[in-house]
Order: C-alpha cells, then sequence, then structure tokens
DNA sequence: CCCGCGTTTTGACCCAGATCAAGCAGCCGT
DNA sequence: ACGGCTGCTTGATCTGGGTCAAAACGCGGG
C-alpha cells in the first residue's frame, strides 16, 4: 500500500497519549472488531493532533480541504455566512464527532468551524483515510455510516427549522444535547451551555431575545433551571412532550 | 463473494439500454476515467431498473435500507414526518441525484420518498457499492463526493431555513431549480413545477398561502411568469439580486 | 361534455416572534 | 477594586407570515 511514508515516524512515548487504540473516544470513533495491525494502521492515520483555542478557526469557508477532524476535547460550532453577513450555525460539535465532511464534494471547505472553547482535535487526512478504508472494510463502512448520520442529523434539523415552534424548537435542543452528553458518560440532567445565546439562536432560526425568553418561560413552569450558561433539565419528560405531544404516531 | 448471484443474469437485448455505459446520466452519476473493466462491474452493480408511478413511495421512512436509488427519470420528493403528523419536505429530487443516503447510518430509513410524477430509478445495492469502491478508488471519491455533496446542500437548506425571509427564500428555490435543469441540459428558464405549493411550502418552511401571495408578488414586479405549474424567469439577476443583494462578500 | 375534487388565488384578520430599548450581571485585564 | 465590555434579561411595540374563509380554476373520470 501507498502509506509507507508514514512508517517513516519514530513512535514517540507522547504518542502512545494519541495512538486512537487507548483514546477514550474509541467507541464513538473507531469501528469494533479490528485486529492488531488494522488498528496499528489506524493509529498512524490519525497521528497528528492539533489544539485549537477559544474562538479560533479550525478551519474558514473557502479555504482548501486538507483533512477531516475527530473532535477529541471541547466545544466548537460550525457556521455557514451569507453573503450579506447573516451567520447560520449548522451545528455545535463536541467530543467524538467529525468535522469537515461537507467539504468532500468540491475540496473547499463551505463553513466556518470555530473553537467555542480550547479544544484539541485530531487530523485525519482525507486521501489516507480512503486508501485505509479501501483496506479494512469495516473502516470503510463505518465512514459511511458517519457521513450518512451527519446528512440524517441535518434532516432532523431542517425539520425542525420547518416546522417547529419557538419552544418546540428549544426543547428539542436542549434534548438533543442532553443525550449526547449522556452518550458520552457526562450527565443528561445537568450541564453547561458552551455557546451564547445568540448562537443558540441562530442555529434554531430565532432571535437571541426569543431564545432567552423561551427559556425564562422554561424555568418559570419548572421544566429546567438556568443560570447564565449552567442548565438543570428538572422535567425532562414534559420537555420531550413539548416536542412530541403524548407519543402520537400510530 | 455474494456478488456471483449476479452473474447468472443473462444479458438481455432489453438490458443495452440499462447499462451504465450507455445512459444519458453518465457524467452526473458516473466518476470519469473507468476502464472497459470497471465499465463493466458498474454496470452489474446498477442492473435493476424499477420504474415508480406518480404518489407511489420509491421507500418509506422506517423501513430497512436495502438499496441506494439513483434516478434515471422524472421527479421526486424526500420528506421527514414529524410524530404528529406534520411533514417535512426535506428536498426535491431529480434525474442523476442519489437517494436513500440518510439511512446507511442506522440501515432503516429515515424518509419518506414520493414520486411526484411517473419516474425510473436504478437500485444500487449498498453492499455491492461499498464492495466495487474498494475496488475502483475513483468509484469510492465520486460516491464519497456525492454523500458531500448532500450535506453540503443541507447546509444551504439551513440557511434558507433559518435566516431568509419568504422572498430570499423563493428566490432562491426557484434558481435553485434552475441551475439543477441547466446542469441536466434542459431550459434554465422556463420549466414545470412538478410540486404543490405546499410541498413547496413545506420544503421552504412557509405556508402555501404564502408561497401562492409571493409568486404572485413576483409575477407583478415582472421577474416571472407563473400560470399554474408552468415557470417562466424573466428577470434572474433581479432574483439573484433578492438572495444576495449587491453581491457583498469583500 | 359536465361533474366533482384537489389545487390555487386572494382577501381580512391575528399572533408568534422580531425589533427596539433599557438596564443588569459576569468577567476580563489592569 | 474597578472600569469597560460582552452577554443576558425583560418590557413595549411592530410586523411578516400564519390562519381562516371563500371563490375560481383546472383536470381526470364517468
Amino acid at each position: 500500500m501507498t502509506k509507507t511514508a508514514t512508517r517513516l515516524r519514530v513512535v514517540e512515548v507522547d504518542n502512545l497519549k494519541t495512538a486512537c487504540s487507548t483514546c477514550s473516544l474509541q467507541e464513538l470513533c473507531l469501528p469494533a472488531g479490528l485486529n492488531e495491525a488494522e488498528l496499528k494502521a489506524v493509529d498512524e492515520l490519525v497521528n497528528r493532533r492539533r489544539p485549537v483555542k477559544r474562538s479560533d478557526y479550525l478551519f474558514r469557508a473557502g479555504t482548501a480541504l486538507h483533512s477531516l477532524y475527530a473532535i477529541r476535547s471541547g466545544f466548537l460550532k460550525s457556521s455557514v455566512l451569507h453573503d450579506d453577513g447573516r451567520e447560520q450555525v449548522a451545528g455545535f460539535h463536541m467530543m467524538g464527532d467529525l468535522m469537515g465532511m461537507d467539504a468532500i464534494g468540491t475540496s473547499q471547505h463551505l463553513c466556518d468551524a470555530v473553537a467555542l472553547e480550547d479544544s484539541e482535535v485530531c487530523e485525519i487526512p482525507l486521501k489516507d483515510l480512503e486508501a485505509l478504508s479501501r483496506d479494512i472494510p469495516s473502516l470503510q463502512q463505518h465512514f459511511h455510516r458517519i457521513m450518512s448520520r451527519e446528512i440524517a442529523r441535518d434532516y432532523g434539523v431542517m425539520l425542525l427549522l420547518g416546522s417547529m415552534r419557538a419552544e418546540e424548537r428549544l426543547a428539542a435542543f436542549l434534548l438533543n444535547l442532553s443525550q449526547r452528553f449522556a452518550a458520552r458518560g457526562y450527565s443528561s440532567l445537568e450541564f453547561n451551555l458552551r455557546m451564547t445565546r445568540e448562537e443558540i439562536g441562530s442555529y434554531l432560526g430565532l432571535k437571541l431575545e426569543t431564545v432567552s425568553r423561551t427559556l425564562s418561560g422554561f424555568q418559570a413552569q419548572g421544566l429546567i433551571a438556568v443560570q447564565n450558561k449552567h442548565l438543570r433539565i428538572l422535567k425532562i419528560d414534559a420537555l420531550q412532550e413539548l416536542v412530541s405531544p403524548h407519543g402520537c404516531r400510530g
């Protein structure tokens, strides 16, 4: 195979921390059932780590695609800029998520990716990923599943933006965050919002005042407790109810 | 491998029409630069054609994913159903488009696909596509590009739904249709809307009355001429202007 | 050819969420 | 500790697009 170049790289002590085989994100970002040699190949694929400081760009719209990025820690947003300056937040991304997939089609990033807190990502050269996934079918499938899940997520966002009211949007948003934190071993009922009200609003197609008011409303109804960025979900089933009233769908 | 089964299939005269190597969609759905043997393999991959009559489902949400579908002719919509019955149209699809990619992640379709006019699709078993794309790197890349383009398209829809006003949405929609018809060799300035006002509205996050009124407005301003489903674009640059005012973005 | 139904248009009115405005709280660097 | 700045909350008002209603259109089927 073509990747003998990377074989030259000496395995340093520091790299042990980097290795996918020892990374805590394994089950999120690696396919299961790889053998020794395959694991090693994947480790070599993802061997460049890169810190991204708060409010720094991971990549910018219009720049050439070099790599995809797997988030190791931290929190980022991706956003599309309209010609006249309006910003639309397209997603919030946390550990285990893969970013940059929108750029494969044109080899050029379509959105900006900005860190909302100090973060660390693993750089994955697209060419190498494609080459390796030819040799490891389960890696190939995994990659396809990840892209597909991004498409599915986008459909969900369209549903939200296209046909939900403000309360429903915000409830859906909070529940989504909750689930994702839970999937990563954090509390699903108590967490910090890493983004501003304005960013939430942009993501949900609402103005920041509406986000603020709606959150206050939820608090008044005893559904949540918010103080600044800190959020506690008090009645998760009531939020669920807001999103899909009384379990319809026969 | 399991694909020897398809080898049994006799090449009938009729199949000549089916072959990708002779299909008019080639440049839309095949990577360039395949050799003889590769072309043959791709032909075998896509050898089941399937007609879908107007208002029939190509697939339904919740059903298992078997294949992806390349549209050969006709016009379809995909839509996500909210629990309470609200429908969100996620996209309109025409010849050369690939459908079903949202389902790879879960092996289960997330949206309904309905034909808006009598259509014909090529069935592409996902497992076979994945197997073949391991052998033909340019096919693999092509597939990745197609999935990525779907993600990029979705980001565009989010921008539209999240931060545009009714007029901008409709203008963007018409321009998008125009471009896509042009890319397929049809007139970019005169075409038929295959979908109802309600479906346009669902896609754009508007009510059908608003769609109707906005179209009438465009007509009154001399930007377009609509009569029922038939549409003629009279001032394409004025529509462009509506979407991105006076070419900003230094 | 005519009937009936689904689609489209148009009008009148209403409301959820945008906009405008003011004041407040947390947090940074000095 | 403090000053300045950014983000948040809350109130008052406005409006784009939703809702309700009704009439006209066009098309497929008998």
